[in-house]
DNA sequence: CGCCGCGATGATACTGAGTATCGTCACGGT
DNA sequence: ACCGTGACGATACTCAGTATCATCGCGGCG
């Protein structure tokens, strides 16, 4: 055990790249400079990080990774838990080391290029949660434009109650926003569930005058419950 | 006039980039390439493109600029018209030279690079929409989250409308399937509208045993009218 | 006619990212 | 003591992108 000796030197690498990018800026700041700094060699750089940006970026191939387990690990009936559930986890990657999340924040936010790197990397999710979803609407109608939307939908929600808490310093737990953020994903797209045939349902409930109250409710309660989860 | 003697030189750069990715691949074609088979010098390529990708994206900045005019030139009431105006503009600009558009499709679906630098532009068009149904919402509750799932779902609309037509060969004409994808997701969005206070309503409404069927239908219909547009 | 300004081009040199290759060293197993 | 084997260092190379200076064509203007 290294207890506090000398961290791996993938942390070295990553600490010292951060380091020199705050303080000398981004593009003022070569590999070799990163490399000196963390006591390696240009060489050994780029076989820990395929690039400069990669830096900055660690982990996001093993989130990924995760996010695509999550969403194969169900069936058709949980595909909505899935979705909350692969979401979150993704939140719950940034909320876990505010510090790191917050520094790259400000960073990605005054450097073009690492800018368009975060968004590729987004867009990289969103396209697993395009597939899943697409699977999963398999045939229904509009099955390829309703999969596309919602995966931008759930994305983007993320994105905004990521930012909106990365924005506030990270003091807060973003965990109710994000559910809330997901509720009304969730219940938008719903909406356009329910009327198979045809616009928007209207619908006239005719009772015998005779029935009772209790068989009233239950035929409303059956209605109900076809709802999904 | 050059009639058809030299056109100007930013055409024959261009041509000779999409002409040598495609015979040599993108990563095998250097700059220097490019400038020899346009009889021009690598120092006037880099005049007319900032880069080496820049090339296959030219007009990006100004059909940028064209959906932004769009949006501006618009108020409240017609929000919704900009918005759809904006993204027929987008799609237009695609079809007009189709040729173009799909020898560029089939190349960036093959390099990785093509494809990051492309979905940045597509995040920019999103930017603007973002902005745009941001200040258009303005106060409503929930207005940034909206605003993000909004412009989010109007620049999937568009992708997943032109993707097809791309895939397709650019054989058809897609502004019916456009309208029918931005018509989705108007009619997604406006759900939510109407209930302000509350979530999904449930009404249940009683009229005395004696009133006519015209006094029914005339109550039914009050109730529906109060719905927007 | 000659001079001048100016915009576009060409030529050269430089920085720095990313790749490839080879040598070296430490380490564990046999 | 021997031999992989994996990680590191060093060197050299390609090429994108930037900066700088020289050159040329061309219209205006004295």
């Amino acid at each position: 055990m290294n207890a506090m000796a000398t961290p791996p030197i993938s942390h070295r690498l990553a600490e010292a790249a951060v380091a020199l990018f705050d303080e000398n800026g981004y593009d003022e700041t070569t590999v070799d400079d990163i490399a000196a700094r963390a006591g390696a060699s240009r060489s050994t750089f780029f076989r820990h990080y395929r690039s400069k940006e990669d830096a900055i970026f660690p982990d996001h191939d093993t989130l990924l990774a995760a996010v695509d387990a999550r969403l194969r690990a169900s069936t058709a009936d949980t595909a909505i838990v899935a979705v909350t559930d692969a979401v979150r986890l993704v939140l719950a990657h940034y909320v876990q080391d505010a510090e790191v999340s917050l520094r790259r924040y400000r960073l990605v936010g005054r450097v073009p290029a690492l800018r368009d790197r975060e968004i590729a990397s987004v867009a990289r999710y969103q396209r697993l949660f395009r597939e899943f979803i697409g699977t999963w609407l398999a045939d229904s109608p509009d099955a390829g434009l309703r999969a596309e939307l919602m995966a931008a939908s759930v994305v983007a929600a993320h994105n905004q109650v990521l930012r909106g808490w990365l924005r506030a310093g990270g003091t807060y737990d973003p965990s109710g926003p994000l559910d809330h953020a997901l509720g009304y994903v969730i219940a938008t797209f719903r909406h356009l569930e329910r009327p198979q045939d045809g616009e928007n349902q209207v619908v006239v409930a005719t009772f015998d005058r005779s029935a009772s109250p209790q068989a009233v409710m239950e035929a409303i309660q059956a209605h109900l419950q076809q709802r999904p989860v």
